[in-house]
Formats: C-alpha cells, sequence, structure tokens
DNA sequence: ATCCGGAATTGATCCTGATCCACGCGCGGG
DNA sequence: CCCGCGCGTGGATCAGGATCAATTCCGGAT
C-alpha cells in the first residue's frame, strides 16, 4: 500500500513540473508564454494519472469545472442526441484542450472518452481564469485555442464525398502527428473503424470500401488499425485538404 | 456635403452612448457587466454606419483587427474552399459577434457580408483584450460567447435528413428571433433560397421541395422569403431541435 | 405595359452512399 | 482447443437527395 502511494507520488511530482519541460508546450496552453508566467501556470495544473482504455474524463451535462490538456494517449468526444444516435465530435491528441464548449453554459456539452491509456492535465477553470487576468499571454492563448477549435470545426461544414472525406481525414492527422513528433506516414488509428465513420458521417462500410479502393490504387496500405501513407501529395490533393494545425 | 457630415456626425454620436441603452446588450459582448464597465468598454467601440446590401465587412486572408457586433440587419458568414465553392457557415442577427475565428491565425477565416442594409459595433481585437485584462467580466463574456459559436457548430455536426434539417433551422431561428423581440412565428427570411440550401448542404431545389411539403402538411405557410410556422411544436420535435440561445 | 433576367418551384432521372446481409478473421474465455 | 462474439470486409439492393431540364414567378429597366 505504502508502495503504491510512494510510486503515485513520484508521478505527481514529475508531472507536477510539466509545462516547462514538456514537449508539447508549444502546442498546448503555454505557447509561447514566459518561463516566468509559465511556472505560475504550473501551479495550478493538477496532473490526473493513468486513464484507462474507455474510461470517460466527463459525461455531457455534468457540472463544468476544469479544461484538460491531453497529455498522452487519444481521446475521443462525442455527443448522444435525444434520438438516442450517438455523434462523434472529434479525436484529440497530446497537447490538445477538451472541454472548451462547456464554458459558455457551466455544463459539458459532450463527453469525453480515452480510447487506450491517457493522462491529462486538469485546469480548473476558475483559477485559470483569474491567473489570466494577469498574464496577457495566457489569455491570449486560451482565446487563440478556442478560434483555432472554431476554425476548424467550420472546415468540416462543406459536403464532401467519402473519398475527400477520408483523404482529408488522414492527410490531417498525418500532419497533426508529425508536429507531435511522431510519424507522419505511418498512422495507427486509435478508433474503430465505427468511431471513425460516425465522425465522418459515413456508415463503417463505406469507410472499409474507401480503405479498400485507396488501396488498391496505391495512395495507402491498410492493416487493421495501421495506415501507411504511400502517396501524402496525391492524398491531400484528394481530400480538399483543410489540414488545420 | 456638410450636411451628410453633420448627419454621420449624429449618428456617431447616437451610437456612441450604445451599450448601456442597446436592447441586445444582453446578448452581446457586455451581458451581465456592471455599468461602470460598460461605460468603459463603450468607449473602444466604433460605430460603422449602413452598410449596405451585398456589402462585405471584411473578406476573407484580410488581417484581423477587430470583431465586430451585429447592430442591424443581417450577415451571411462564407468560406471559399480551394475548388472554389462556397461554403456558407452562417447568418448572423442583432447582438450576434462576427470574426471570432480570426483570433488564431490573426487574418479572417471567413468572409462576411450584409444580406440587407445593416450596422455594426467594430471592437478593435488589441484594445478589447487589453481592457478585458482589467475587466473580468468581459473576459468571461469573451470566452462564453466563443464557447457557444463552438457547441452551436457542434450541434450541427450530426447526418440529418433534409427535413430535419429544415425544421431544425426554423425552429432554431424562430426563437433567435423572439429572444431579439421579433416574432417567432412569423419569420422574414432575409437569405436567399441558394444561401440557405448551401447552409444547410442541401440542394435549393430539395429546400423548395421541403418547403413545399411541409406547406401541404399545414406545418408552415410559405410566401417567398416570408415563412408563417403554424404548428411550431411539431416542427420542433420534426428537426431534433437543437437551438442553442 | 412590355420585356428581360434571375430566383424559385416542380417534374424526371440518376447516383452516391446507406442498408441489409453473409462471411472471415482474431482474440478472449470456457 | 474450440467456441463465440465483436470487428472488419465485401456483395446486393435500396432510397434520399443531387442533378438535369422545363416552367413560372417576380422585380426592375425600358
Amino acid at each position: 500500500m505504502s508502495g503504491t502511494a510512494t510510486r503515485s507520488q513520484l508521478n505527481l511530482y514529475q508531472l507536477r513540473r510539466t509545462c516547462g519541460t514538456c514537449t508539447l508546450s508549444e502546442l498546448c496552453l503555454p505557447m509561447g508564454m514566459p518561463r516566468d508566467d509559465m511556472r505560475r501556470l504550473e501551479e495550478l495544473i493538477v496532473p490526473r494519472g493513468p486513464i484507462g482504455e474507455g474510461e470517460h474524463l466527463f459525461r455531457i451535462g455534468e457540472p463544468f469545472r476544469a479544461l484538460y490538456a491531453v497529455r498522452g494517449g487519444f481521446f475521443k468526444t462525442y455527443l448522444v442526441e435525444q434520438s438516442g444516435r450517438e455523434q462523434v465530435l472529434g479525436f484529440h491528441l497530446p497537447g490538445e484542450l477538451i472541454g472548451l464548449d462547456a464554458i459558455w453554459p457551466q455544463k459539458h456539452q459532450c463527453s469525453a472518452v480515452a480510447l487506450n491509456t491517457a493522462s491529462v492535465c486538469e485546469l480548473p477553470y476558475a483559477q485559470i481564469t483569474n491567473l489570466s487576468q494577469q498574464l496577457p499571454g495566457l489569455q491570449h492563448s486560451m482565446l487563440r485555442l478556442l478560434s483555432k477549435e472554431l476554425a476548424l470545426s467550420h472546415s468540416l461544414a462543406g459536403d464532401f464525398t467519402a473519398e475527400e472525406r477520408i483523404a482529408g481525414f488522414l492527410t490531417s492527422l498525418a500532419t497533426r502527428m508529425k508536429v507531435r513528433g511522431f510519424s507522419e506516414t505511418h498512422l495507427t488509428l486509435s478508433m474503430s473503424r465505427r468511431d471513425l465513420a460516425n465522425y465522418l458521417r459515413l456508415a463503417t462500410e463505406t469507410v472499409s470500401r474507401v480503405f479498400s479502393r485507396f488501396e488498391k490504387e496505391g495512395l495507402i496500405t491498410v492493416d487493421r488499425r495501421e495506415v501507411t501513407l504511400r502517396d501524402p501529395e496525391k492524398l491531400a490533393r484528394f481530400g480538399n485538404c483543410l489540414s488545420i494545425d
């Protein structure tokens, strides 16, 4: 028992001093902030340990207390329409903030679930906004992130064909992964076909078929959830690529 | 010449002292702000006189300097994909803020055009953020508005049938109009069928057909751009209504 | 009043992607 | 080891909405 306590304290210790050394700080809230300001931000951050696959970070309707920055792992956000149908809103990589749409009514507008083992930084909203009164950089960061999120969801607005959607998704994911230091050609999809199809507003069968078609044309190779981009340029041209990053 | 100068100064004079008396202040940025704070906000606001139908407030790609609050009239925001296709992002009623998605890259991400004679309040971004360092209420208002905008665009994400989309649009517009003191049953659509169809990701013919169908079923009556809701409840049930307001 | 052009409506046909179905594979549990 | 179940794949069919085409409607100019 004392053993686990020690270990979790170690974890906590390591995570505490994050922003300064975190490779994600350029993508996350502290982007471009002076080192001193970063330190003040760090003091507010509550690290949240391993979150198992399928575990929820928050659920729709819950009171809003904090934003969450993904530290490791993938998350999926989704909402449930009154018809009962589930709609996937997005997939979230390390360095991205979740829960921004809850600021308005102070209630979570969507649910967030881990797609694999993950960890996050919890950013208590009240304290963050307090601090941002003093740190212009932090305030601007928050506005920028919100604004970017908005621009992203706008870019998804058009009506695209199944092929455009999937090509666009793959190229967009590739660039997002690259920015985070992963391979930009070898992608590991952490979501099921079902989630992917739902997100792209397609049927799972359509996703499957387009994957096969792309593979036949030599654009990609697919092995289960491993996708390798063979001809990224052509793929990018295919999807009227709207990669926001 | 001196006559018009006098008149525009009069306009300016009247518009200057806006937020305090503006009936929209509860919807707009100053929502819920103390009267003194409102006054400081007012000093930053630059009223922009009559904007003719078809005139642009800003165009995609232009450098971002200010947000705009709609004072009177309707606006349409849209973007142009590299394919050349136009995508309508939204219609904006008095009290709503335009240009929020430009904060991130400091460039306008969409174009905004007046659908009829309109007027706006220009909110110089740099000064607004400066002031919001001092006024917590203002900061929170900005975040709330961004967040709300985000939630709204999320709610449009699902894949709905043509009927659901149109029913949803009508009920949503009705509630938005009601909040602003207009009739909630008699709507004047200020946008063309083409714009409406584009926004809803449908063909103009489909919009036309659904309107007719709804009319036959006694849900609405349509005369050109005048739409009267005959059975708002049924209509709301029809569109899995996602009215954000 | 007449003409013209663009917008809106309506009809006929087509096509993309949804739906329904069967099958193969891989993985975990008995 | 086999079974079963969920996931992914692929075939056949169907339907909702796009597209093409024809007409009407309205507003503005002459």
